[in-house]
DNA sequence: GTCTATATGGAGATAGAC
DNA sequence: GTCTATCTCCATATAGAC
């Protein structure tokens, strides 16, 4: 089967998606113009008004797509049945090995908030809260069971995740460290800071 | 003695980068213009070009200015003749006084480097991993020791940072926690995250 | 040192032919 | 659905009067 001239397997919608990320990751939101996406694209600009109304909503699909691909990914995996200690040892790989590969994503959500009109910001901070409250929960429960020790849960919830957040800021491709080695490293640690002791490995 | 009319105390140039700074926060370096930063500063545009050559300088001049106070800040601090764990704590209370009523200095040095031309770029880096080797050196001869306990010196820095570096994230004035309080939890995760365990204090 | 005025270019968005 | 052409506005930066 012959395929059109021009035509790309993807819809041109997703294609307009995919050429704007890493464009706005690397420029900011404002910074990067329409014609500039239409050249990335390969089509005029007039073309990309027949997929979004505007600027504006080719930034709120690529940030609701992440968060909602974010949130997805967690909830497929299986936690019945888990201690508060495994959960949180689950969900710091899943933090890891989900937002390695998805830099940019990652990059442009906690970036271009400021970028979104109000309602925007509401809504994607609506999404952002949600994956808090994964980790605040975990992290509650297991205080409740005595299986951590914090001081006080929000604290470790936002340190939990501020640590895990920057591992984007400073993982190489081609580093040292392999992605499952600083998913140990970053287990343990998350561990240590929850008060969380056990001598299963020494060699940590 | 009578003040010029419409004079301010400090020189024009000061006053540029200070009503900058709020500006670039909120709305991005891209995203603010030249007419902005001279209406919020009350002068006209062609007026900001006698003290700074273009755009960019005020943003470069903005995130040295940042990273020379922190570094200057933290050489402030008498820290010979102090251990390893004396000197991460020393660190974590200073990061977070610091930085805590400078939040939007700190956002712009992260989130603007993107903005800089490649020579400036290179410039902040360099500052910036100054600061970085602060951590880095304390955490290894922590290690060398015996105090610390931790599987990677470049992640237990990156992790401890990132978590430190979050706190402006969420941080408010008006909140539940004083700063005080604050240092004391990050001091006790930070401990805990490096291996430092001493029975000093149960009820943390 | 600040002003007014302007040069020059690029921005977001739309209309209408194909 | 994509194109060309264009509207309107605002960007950075400069020139020259005061």
């Amino acid at each position: 089967m012959a395929r059109t001239i021009g035509a790309d397997g993807r819809k041109t919608a997703q294609r307009i998606l995919d050429q704007s990320l890493p464009l706005i990751a690397k420029l900011g939101y404002s910074a990067v113009s329409m014609r500039m996406i239409a050249g990335a694209v390969g089509v005029n600009v007039g073309a990309l008004y027949n997929h979004f109304p505007n600027k504006q909503q080719i930034l709120v699909r690529l940030m609701t797509d992440h968060m909602n691909a974010l949130l997805a990914g967690w909830h497929e995996i299986e936690t019945d049945g888990l201690s508060p200690a495994q959960r949180i040892e689950q969900f710091v790989r899943f933090h890891i090995a989900f937002n390695i590969p998805r830099s940019e994503d990652v990059f442009i959500s906690f970036m271009e908030l400021r970028s979104l009109e109000p309602e925007n910001h509401k809504m994607i901070e609506g999404l952002r809260s949600q994956y808090e409250n994964i980790v605040a929960s975990i992290i509650r429960d297991g205080s409740d069971a005595g299986q951590f020790n914090v001081a006080d849960t929000h604290v470790a919830t936002m340190s939990v995740l501020g640590s895990l957040v920057g591992v984007n800021t400073w993982y190489r491709e081609t580093g040292r460290l392999s992605k499952s080695k600083i998913q140990d490293y970053y287990v343990e640690m998350t561990f240590r800071a929850l008060g969380y002791s056990t001598e299963r490995d020494a060699n940590v």
